[in-house]
DNA sequence: CGAGCAGTTGAAAGAGCTCAAAACTAGTGG
DNA sequence: CCACTAGTTTTGAGCTCTTTCAACTGCTCG
């Protein structure tokens, strides 16, 4: 249930069998949500951190002009608010993008485990940090670059994220959101995203319909979103 | 010296004598660097986390064109790259703004502590998803703000770091950056920088020369900037 | 005094936005 | 299986904010 999860620890870092076992036992519940509903709302008080099993997530900020900024999004594996065990409440909403599935694990189980496991509380840190680096590397793109280089190297992001957890299929995956939640991440119109889209199609290098993302030509996207794999920390070194 | 360090931890959450004491006995010497000088570099692996203690530095990152997008700016009693004890090297570069000093803390040391006090690991792990918070915020700048929404939000978050570590007189604090640099922040070029803070000068709500801010009208700059203080984490919890 | 940044100004160009309508989907119910 | 609706994508045209470029002012410091 929660392998991807641990794939994905483990991309970055050795998890024991103990550690394992001290994770899997914090789960205790799975819920489920459709498409669009809000999981976590803003400065909700929370008890208890979800990871993602199946299903598109994202943490998003409301405008009071009713736009909206996606901050970042979340592929099945992830601990979407993980942040909340030490935050408390969140600055921000987290919303399912597609049906989604999560693991509820307490915060008191949290606890427990880091504290019986200090190298699994920095793998948890480490996870956080990770985090911290994508919305980092999102300033970049909303701060320094272009309408398509956003998009290309989001393109790029959600490419290694997917492979990560086996969900690329060739040179395609499955990003079921509209245009204008792509322009929500990109910070620009949905009109523009469509523009921006029909260009990136014209030039070979990326096609996006019906929820799946099919890569033309990965090497040259990655040039145009100006797109280097590090800050996605993919080496494994012992936290 | 590192007062206000403790100071900004213990606006989130209560420490004990033990735990500061335990902080202090890992600070072995401090580092200075002159105004414009790198002080980590992006990819370099670290051994060691340094506290701003005196002076203005900034989390930057520098794009192929020559441009450059700063992603966070530190004051003093910040722990400038505490993420690298868990990332072991940084996404970006740390610079010194302006002539910077730093208490350096050993990883090692940060590992004995964290291990021997839970409650520390939490406190510290907080305080780096506390950075996360601000990145996002400033996502949110950068992708859904205009430049007078921007800079009044900056100049309102600075204003509350800043007085959070008693660095605040009046209306007024030390912003020792050129217009550049706060184009650099915003995503916005120098000359639009310029105009921008003519603007805002000419409605009376915020001044800035000589490097250093004048607030005239606190409320309206705090409207005008969709400036909300929740993702600053300013009460109290135990973590 | 002159060099060299930092700040300021004007004019023209460009990226992205707004508004509005048309063309597609996909799901619903008869 | 078709008609109908609602949401998504696409297109056009004009407008705004921001950029670019280039020149000019002012400061500071050797």
């Amino acid at each position: 249930m929660i392998d991807k999860h641990l794939m994905k620890l483990r991309a970055r870092d050795e998890i024991d069998a103990q550690e394992e076992a001290a994770i899997r036992a914090g789960v205790r519940e799975t819920i489920r949500f459709p498409a669009g509903a809000t999981v976590v709302r803003e400065r909700e008080v929370l008890d208890y951190s979800t990871i993602l099993l199946s299903g598109l997530a994202a943490r998003q900020q409301d405008m009071r002009d009713g736009a909206r900024q996606i901050l970042e999004l979340h592929v099945p594996g992830d601990f979407t608010d993980l942040h909340s065990f030490t935050l408390k409440y969140l600055d921000h909403d987290i919303v399912a993008i597609s049906p989604c599935t999560f693991a509820v694990i307490p915060h008191t189980h949290l606890r427990e485990i880091t504290e019986r496991f200090p190298h699994l509380a920095r793998v948890y840190w480490f996870a956080t940090n990770l985090d911290a680096s994508i919305n980092r590397e999102w300033e970049v793109s909303l701060g320094s670059r272009d309408a398509s280089a956003r998009m290309a190297h989001l393109f790029c992001e959600l490419y290694v994220r997917f492979d990560l957890i086996g969900m690329v299929r060739g040179n395609s995956y499955d990003l079921p959101v509209t245009q204008q939640q792509i322009a929500e991440m990109l910070g620009i119109t949905a009109v523009h995203a469509n523009r921006t889209l029909q260009q990136l199609r014209r030039d070979g290098l990326v096609e996006f319909g019906r929820g799946i993302v099919t890569i033309g030509d990965l090497d040259r996207l990655m040039r145009v979103g100006d797109f280097d794999t590090g800050y996605l920390y993919l080496d494994r070194r012992r936290r």
